[in-house]
DNA sequence: TCCATGACTCCGC
DNA sequence: CGCGGAGCCATGG
């Protein structure tokens, strides 16, 4: 796996219950502030159980546009399914658009470098 | 190395 | 508020 990856899943497991962070948020956290489009892939090549290769849980599902709206467009069973997990940890809706200005959580670099260091 | 591919974002209109 | 287009850049063939 890349550095770029691993930071990714790094500044994701970041983020706290009941919060959500946009693409763009988690890549200025790695350090690569134009590109959102590369977490996104990044999240992509996740396990299906939602898995880093050494098998650590990521939560992906905190990680949205960030107008608020979820990413899986069109898409029948992610799309309910992220947003049955965030409303399980707390989230509230309105319509079909998280109000940023209350859940938004942006990762801090500090916090990473811990992350990267413990396996765990 | 070049080229296509994307769970994005910003700008106009 | 929705759409189309352009920029962005890590990956993989």
């Amino acid at each position: 796996m890349s550095g770029f990856r691993a930071r990714v899943y790094a500044a994701v497991r970041a983020i706290p219950s009941g919060r959500v962070a946009s693409y763009g948020d988690v890549a200025a956290a790695v350090g690569s502030p134009r590109a959102a489009r590369q977490v996104g892939w990044s999240l992509a090549a996740l396990s299906e159980g939602g898995r880093d290769p050494q098998g650590r849980v990521v939560p992906w599902q905190r990680v949205i546009l960030t107008t608020g709206r979820l990413a899986f467009r069109g898409d029948p069973i992610r799309g309910p399914l992220q947003r049955a997990m965030l409303e399980d940890e707390g989230v509230v809706f309105e319509g079909d658009v998280v109000p940023m200005s209350r859940f938004r959580w942006q990762p801090q670099a500090d916090v990473l470098h811990d992350l990267l260091d413990d396996p765990g």
